[in-house]
DNA sequence: ACAATATGGTCAATCAAGTTGACTATGATA
DNA sequence: TATCATAGTCAACTTGATTGACCATATTGT
C-alpha cells in the first residue's frame, strides 16, 4: 500500500481525520471516567433529548433511524441507567424519555472534554483563526440555493 | 425537542455536519452516475488499494476491521466489477487485490466530484480562506506531543 | 535439512445494530 | 360514534461486522 502523503489531502479527507480524533478522544476520555458504555449514537439522542425530554418519534427523526431502533437504544441506556421513560402529561399512547442524574452527569464530562480539545486547538492556531473556521464551516454547510442547512448531516453529540 | 441553534455549535458539531454533507453529496451523485452500489467505506479501501493494489492484511490494518471483513467486502467488490484478485508475485500464499477498469471510473468520478464542492467552497469563502482552512485541519489532526498523526481515525474516500 | 512456528486467506457460526411488518392502545376526525 | 391516524412494542429478518477453526505456504531455530 502507498504511505498516505497528509500535506496532499483533500478537504473532505481533513474533515474526516479531524472529526473522527475529536469523537475517538472524547470518547476514550469518557470511558476513563466510567462512561464506557456510551456510544457516539447515545450522545447524540442525548442532544435531542435536551433539555426537556423528547418522545421516541422525535429522537427518530433527529437520529435518522426507526422507531423501533430508538426504542431498543432507550431500553439500553434505560437499563444502563442514563436515560427514563416517562408518561406523556398529554397523550396516553406517547412515552417521554428523560435524563437521569447520571445522564447529566455524561453530558457535563463531555462538554467539559469539548471545550478542552476546541481550547487545545485554539492554542495550537490562536483563538481568532478557530473562530474563522468556525465561520467558514457554518457557511459551508448552509445550502446556498435552499436557503436552509442540509438536512441528511446531523451532529454528533 | 429544542430547535438546534446553528450559530452556537461547537466545533466537533460543524466538523460532523461538513464531512456529513460533503460525503452525503459525494455517494448522491456517484449514485446518479450508476455507482450505486458503493458505500464510503469502499472508497476507502479504494484509497488504500491506489495505485498498485494492496493485499487483504494491509487493507484490514488500513480499514482498522479484521481480514476476514474485508475478504466479505472484496467478494462484494469483485461480482460487481471494481477490483480484482490476482495472485501475489512472490507469496504463494497472499493475494493482491487492484482496481479494475470500472473501480477506476469511480475513483476519477470521486475526485472530480470532490473538486466540484471545494470549488463551491472557495466561490463562498474564498480560495485563501479554504488554504487557511485546509491548513489549520492538518494543524489540528497532528498530534503534537507524540509527533505523528493519530493513528484511529482514518479518512474516507 | 527439517521440525516448529508464523502468516495470508477462506469458511462457518455468531453478534450487534439496524430494518420491516404486525399488533395494541389511545387520540383525532368525519 | 365509526373510522382512521399515531405512539410504542414485539418478533422476525438483514447486514456488516466479529471470533474461531482450518489449509496452504513462509520463515525461523536447531
Amino acid at each position: 500500500m502507498n504511505d498516505q502523503v497528509f500535506s496532499d489531502l483533500d478537504l473532505t479527507s481533513l474533515l474526516s481525520l479531524s472529526y473522527n480524533s475529536t469523537i475517538n478522544e472524547l470518547h476514550e476520555k469518557l470511558s476513563e471516567l466510567g462512561f464506557d458504555d456510551i456510544r457516539p449514537a447515545h450522545g447524540f439522542m442525548f442532544k435531542c433529548i435536551i433539555p426537556n425530554g423528547a418522545t421516541g418519534i422525535e429522537i427518530s427523526e433527529y437520529l435518522g433511524i426507526t422507531k423501533q431502533a430508538v426504542s431498543k437504544m432507550v431500553d439500553f441506556l434505560e437499563k444502563s441507567g442514563y436515560v427514563m421513560r416517562q408518561t406523556h402529561p398529554t397523550d396516553k399512547r406517547g412515552k417521554i424519555i428523560v435524563l437521569t442524574e447520571r445522564g447529566w452527569l455524561v453530558v457535563k464530562a463531555k462538554e467539559k472534554i469539548l471545550t478542552e480539545i476546541e481550547g487545545r486547538w485554539s492554542a495550537k492556531i490562536g483563538s481568532e483563526r478557530v473562530q474563522v473556521l468556525k465561520g467558514d464551516l457554518l457557511k459551508i454547510i448552509f445550502k446556498e440555493n435552499e436557503g436552509e442547512y442540509s438536512s441528511f448531516s446531523r451532529p454528533i453529540w
